[in-house]
RNA sequence: GGGAAUGUAGCUCAGUGGGGGAGCGCUUGCCUUACAAGCAAGAGGUCGCAGGUUCAAUCCCUGCCAUUCCCA
């Protein structure tokens, strides 16, 4: 093995080995997992969020792998209609065309080009990463099976009723050019202004309405108040005059109207409002539309293909000069932008279609109070049970070229609309030939939402749907639990009867280190190439992992990657060390164990019981440091260096040699899922087969031991090197040490030599009386340890030492003396703390007397 | 306006109803034969503030302050 280990050249040898050999693919076993890929949008390569996703994934996978269950983890990418046909506009535009221009073949053809592409480099990015799912699983949103799924399911609600055509309000994005759900919204805060206008009425009184959008009063069809309010209810059923357009509208009385809002008048505008929309119908309004698709003035007259800024100006300027412009006043309010292009959504009326959701919901609430699904961290249950208990229907279609075709064809004759799996050549009712597809697609998420069973293979009754679908495990993130996590326990339910996944693990926003969201504009993001390429990827994995913490966000600090790289030096190392020590040695069966031996055998049952319970419960951090903990502490500090002493000794040599081996054996297994490169590395120089098929490790009864006194030898050993530290003794010098009382330390065992090698003892030895020149190391109720000095022997320091460890001890004491000498406590605490302090309280009276012992012999 | 989360060492973060932790950074000493990407020792914290529950609160409850997020 070389001195340093250089992940670069054993990550690509490695993943090639384990794919070529098929590792990845599902093999009979006891048991199955399975799990489907949140497949990322084929716009952009991954950021480090994809990368704390993925590493979370195959974390498990691994583990479930070893544990010998028939895994599978499904991978893909999704088409992303409006992100993706954006890019391509964008990119068209920078050649100065459209894509009107290259018309609907070409612009498809350049988008799958795009398309494919970046597929390549998300899928070679998820390798670089470790990830062990199956590729020859590989699926894409738009592959042919998973639109023939997508027909089948638009078809089965349609003739269900759950998916219907109509006008309504919808939000439309004006840069993107189509309509978007109402989860597609994201609101933001804008520094705004609030006009208020005077409206005549045909009387000649007037009444002045306060709104934030005085361009859309082109549309007005009337002016609501309060009917409870006493300052408008004799104008109640008058005409007003609208200012500039010169419109009669009437004065309409809603309960809607807040009166405490700008003056408690309200402009009513039906077909650019949503909340004037339901006024407008229920006061059988008229909706004027006076914006087009690209949110220019429509309406006619002298604002006509003006923008809806221009617009603003212009008419709040002819509304001053005609007097009518009351008073502009700053006002902060949300304003709904398209969460892909981050243009503000324009509320408008539109034909299209929307899956009802109602009835689709009950069973998906359900499923989940039921527990069979269920969020980890449990609390974004209630977040998921909020959305859905008020669950608005879906509008599902989009003004796209890019997606799934609704598949839907109108009878230019009859007008009949025949809806089919396949593509119909003439119309169902008349039989027309005359007939043609609509042009819009369906929203993106429609066919995320099938991802589960449609990977698998359905509407095919698949080997694999039969075997792996419900899968066991979702990962990703919160900011797509409505957008999909949702709909997909909808579709599960409604297509196969079955919840799509029985656990959702919720995982953490990486952020910056400031807390700051990682964006592009901020130039904060960490590129996962980067840090692979710097770190390795088992730095990266490993670092993600130990950050991965339930219930909290991940703040990122770039360098936390180097101390996990340290750490995959660390392993080599060790591993190393092992290597040249156990030289055609093979783990046979362990005799003769020593206290060391038998510490970090029970140690490591310890690791193994702590790992595998927080990896079921997905507590990746603690998993993680768990085995970090384990190997870095316990194994590398004082295992291998205990070991050193014993590998010198022909008694225990050969035993010491297996324990080595065992332990470095099972600690490999343990860190597979976190570090899978560098673990299978180091396994291919000591074992045959591979480290990615081998067992995940189990306690082993007969290796746990009750603590014969390794605990007092590591105090020992700390308390020497502290009196060495305070004299100021440099390492190189040798000191002597004498051990006074009868010594617990089981006499199997090298302990002598044992604290010689660890503190660079000159000798060790017992003795029956406290020796005259000696430094107080460590101190239980049956042994002291002394450092014996001749010419550096500090009698003031030694006091000083003393006399702060008495303090110490007596305030312990004296806190536990207190707690023992309530009432109270000795009732109502439980009898093992009660207990644990009588113990302590004793241990600790014994080691005072000690201590008052060496202070007073040092006095005489 | 409704809801959720978070405030712990200089930084990034774990954690627990009964002795406050890790990594990085910092100080000091060491190239001790696996590792200087290392070893050893150390400094550093009224666990946001104020109440309450409890024999016992950093942890549970209430309020407040601060930060962040989701929904309308």
């Amino acid at each position: 093995m070389d001195k340093f280990y250089l992940p670069q050249e054993s990550e690509k040898k490695w993943y090639k080995k384990w794919e070529e050999n098929g590792f990845f693919a599902p093999h009979l076993g006891n048991g199955k997992f399975s799990m489907v890929i949140p497949p990322p949008n084929i716009t952009n390569v991954l950021h480090v969020g994809h990368a704390l996703n993925i590493v979370l994934q195959d974390v498990v996978t691994r583990y479930q792998r070893m544990k010998g269950k028939e895994t599978l983890w499904v991978p893909g990418e999704d088409h992303a209609g409006i992100a993706t046909q954006n890019i391509i506009v964008k990119k068209l535009a920078l050649d100065g065309k459209t894509k009107e221009e290259i018309g609907y073949d070409e612009f498809l053809e350049t988008t799958w080009e795009w398309a494919k592409e970046y597929k390549d480099k998300i899928k070679n990015q998820v390798k670089s990463m470790g990830a062990s799912c199956d590729w020859s699983r590989e699926r894409f949103t738009l592959d042919e099976g998973l639109s023939k799924a997508v027909r089948k399911v638009f078809v089965s609600l349609y003739k269900k009723g759950l998916i219907y055509k109509g006008k309504y309000m919808i939000n439309w994005c004006p840069s993107c050019g189509t309509v978007l759900s109402n989860e597609e919204i994201e609101y933001e805060n804008e520094h705004s202004e609030i006009y208020y206008i005077n409206y005549p009425l045909e009387s000649g009184e007037n009444v002045v309405i306060a709104t934030t959008r005085p361009e859309t009063m082109l549309g007005d069809t009337a002016i609501a108040v309060n009917p409870k309010d006493e300052r408008y209810k004799d104008i109640i059923g008058k005409n007003a005059i609208l200012p500039l357009v010169g419109r009669v509208i009437p004065v309409i009385s809603d309960d809607y109207v807040d009166m405490t809002f700008g003056t408690g008048a309200l402009k009513v505008t039906p077909a650019h409002d949503p909340n004037d929309f339901e006024i407008g119908k229920k006061h059988k309004l008229e909706a004027i539309e006076i914006l087009d698709d690209e949110a220019k003035i429509s309406f006619d007259g002298p604002y006509k293909g003006l923008s809806r800024e221009k617009a603003r100006k212009a008419i709040v300027s002819d509304l001053r000069n005609g007097g009518y412009l009351v008073k502009v006043e700053k006002y902060d309010h949300s304003v709904g932008h398209c969460y892909r292009c981050h243009t503000s959504v324009e509320p408008k009326i539109s034909d299209q279609w929307f899956v009802s959701m109602k009835s689709l919901a009950e069973p998906a609430i359900r499923a989940v109070k039921e527990g069979k699904v269920k969020f980890h961290p449990e609390r974004w249950e209630k977040v998921y049970l909020n959305w859905m208990e008020d669950v608005h229907d879906w509008c599902i279609s989009r003004q796209l070229w890019w997606g799934h075709r609704i598949p839907v064809w109108y009878c230019d004759d009859c007008g009949h609309l025949t809806v089919s799996e396949t593509d119909p050549e003439k119309c169902e009712f008349c039989g027309s030939t005359h007939i043609h597809q609509d042009n819009d697609v369906l929203d993106t998420w429609f066919s995320s939402a099938l991802w589960p069973f449609s990977t698998l293979g359905w509407p095919e009754e698949t080997e694999d749907l039969r075997k792996f679908y419900p899968t066991d495990l979702l990962v990703t993130g919160f900011d797509i639990i409505f957008f999909w996590v949702a709909r997909m326990i909808v579709m599960g339910l409604e297509f196969m009867d079955e919840v799509p996944f029985h656990d959702v693990y919720i995982h953490q926003l990486v952020r910056d280190k400031f807390g700051k969201k990682m964006s592009k504009s901020l130039g904060n993001g960490i590129d996962p190439n980067e840090v692979i390429q710097k770190y390795g990827a088992d730095a990266m994995r490993m670092t993600l992992a130990m950050l991965a913490a339930q219930g909290r966000d991940i703040n990122l600090d770039e360098r936390a990657f180097e101390s996990y790289m340290h750490f995959a030096n660390k392993i080599w190392n060790a591993s190393h060390f092992v290597e040249i020590n156990t030289q055609n040695v093979k783990i046979e069966h362990f005799q003769g164990l020593t206290m060391a031996d038998r510490w970090i055998l029970s140690r490591l049952n310890m690791v193994i019981k702590d790992v595998t319970t927080a990896l079921e419960s997905y507590d990746y951090n603690i998993a993680a440091h768990g085995i970090y903990d384990f190997f870095w502490g316990d194994f590398c500090d004082w295992y291998i260096e205990l070991s050193k002493v014993q590998l010198e000794d022909p008694k225990l040599r050969e035993n010491t040699q297996q324990v080595l081996l065992h332990v470095l054996q099972q600690s490999l297994k343990l860190l597979h899922p976190f570090m899978p490169f560098i673990s299978e590395e180091i396994w291919s120089n000591f074992f045959d087969e591979f480290l990615i098929n081998a067992s995940w490790p189990i306690e082993k009864p007969e290796f746990y031991f009750e603590d014969d006194g390794f605990d007092f030898l590591m105090e020992t050993i700390r308390g020497i090197r502290n009196v060495r530290s305070d004299l100021d003794l440099p390492p190189a010098s040798k000191i002597n040490v004498v051990m006074v009382g009868k010594s617990n330390w089981p006499k199997d065992s090298p302990f002598e030599l044992y604290i010689s090698r660890l503190v660079n003892a000159y000798s060790v030895e017992t003795a029956r009386i406290k020796p005259k020149k000696g430094m107080t190391a460590a101190m239980n109720s049956d042994m002291e340890i002394f450092v014996v000095m001749d010419e550096h022997f500090d009698f003031n320091g030694e006091i000083v030492r003393l006399n702060s460890k008495i303090v110490k001890a007596a305030e312990e004491f004296r806190k536990l003396d207190s707690r023992l000498s309530n009432d109270e406590f000795l009732k109502k605490a439980s009898a093992d703390v009660v207990e644990k302090a009588k113990n302590e309280k004793f241990e600790i009276e014994k080691t005072l007397k000690r201590l008052d012992n060496t202070l007073r012999k040092l006095k005489e």
